[in-house]
DNA sequence: CCATAAATGTCGATT
DNA sequence: AATCGACGTTTATGG
């Protein structure tokens, strides 16, 4: 990894164009060849960028003519540095990462009410997990007290999209099972997510991460 | 802005909660307070971070004991950095950044197409741009060449999100407008947004952004 | 490779 | 603060 501080001016062309006017920002240029140009503040987006596969080509400055860094990649975007001073210039060697272990998002979320649907409503026995139909996966599908079907999405935040993406399930299911009722599970609910899933007479029900984890399953697996 | 090249372990608890085992990594301190943790590669997407605002309070190591970062925000989360090593420690100082430049997203797309609606479809003509409902603007709103009224969602790509957003503002415009037909315009299509705007009579049409450039506007402005 | 859904999404505008 | 839509979304996952 080399870490560049320089005088800058930044054009990028491709998706769209964009210009970053002569200012000093870090340049980091990563082993996989990809190049990350920072601002001393703003978030962790970088101000421009190009992933890897990309190439790097330094066009050396002739004392007058400030120094170029051709970035491009396949697709026919490119990255233009115009490096008018360097202040800092430094390589790193740092190895391969062992990556990030991540826990606590939504299939974990799917894995326990599998097990513990009836939080879902009273007398909820799950049928399957994942239920594939043409349009994707239904993340449960549960029979109710009466034996009737119901559909359930699982997310950890419910947004307007969650209920749209139910609302094919269920048109989809409704066909094949013959009436299938709708349940939208969440941690948290946008105020509009509710209202159209009450309009398409959607239940949710707001999940309890902590007391999920507590509660013993109630449909065990008996091996 | 202080860059660390420092062999570390992360752990972060917030929204999810994550551990990166130990591996040298790099550590960019910004001047707002926000912490970026960057590997050798894998996108623009640093490993963890946290964005300002945020407070950094470094625990000195006695020896025997590891450095650590105590990287916390208003709302609970925290990152934790154990510091094993530290391979590099600079400070420099960038200053405030002139910011990006933008150009040519879909807004563009929409001013080109309200004053060249005919390429939605014959003898269009222009209603209003940004046409205000309870649940958002509509980006067109036309007269076919019969007196109809058209509604136009514009996309740079085309999917099935398009779709929805623009099947709701139908639905919202058809009682108070009486009757609205839907174009769904976009410079390339997804699949199955094409078959799903078929299934609700909605049309699909491919636009050619340098051509519509490179188009006299047929509703100019007379002034 | 295309397609979909998730994301510590982020970011900006607007209410 | 909440919400909505766009994003060079990026990223992971499955066909």
């Amino acid at each position: 990894m080399r870490l560049v501080i320089a005088r800058c001016s930044i054009d990028y062309a491709g998706r769209l164009s964009t210009h970053l006017p002569s200012a000093v920002r870090l340049l980091i240029v990563k082993a996989d060849g990809s190049v990350l140009v920072h601002a001393d503040g703003g978030g962790y987006k970088p101000l421009n960028w190009m992933s890897a596969p990309c190439t790097l080509v330094e066009e050396p400055g002739d004392g007058q003519r400030a120094l170029l860094w051709r970035v491009a990649n396949r697709t026919g975007e490119s990255m233009t540095i115009t490096v008018e001073e360097i202040l800092h210039d430094s390589d790193h060697d740092l190895g391969l990462d062992p990556g990030l272990v991540k826990d606590g998002v939504e299939k974990h979320l799917q894995e326990l009410l599998a097990e513990r649907c009836h939080v879902l409503g009273d007398g909820f026995t799950l049928v399957r997990r994942e239920y594939q139909t043409d349009i994707g996966p239904v993340d449960l599908l549960c029979r109710d007290g009466e034996g009737g079907y119901v559909a359930v999405e699982i997310k950890r935040r419910g947004e307007i999209d969650g209920v749209e993406q139910l609302s094919r399930y269920l048109q989809r299911l409704g066909s094949s099972l013959g009436g299938v009722r709708g349940v939208f599970a969440a941690l948290a609910f946008r105020p509009q997510a509710k209202v159209l899933a009450a309009d398409r007479e959607i239940v949710c029900v707001q999940l309890d991460y902590d007391a999920l984890r507590g509660m013993e399953p109630l449909n065990p697996r008996l091996f």
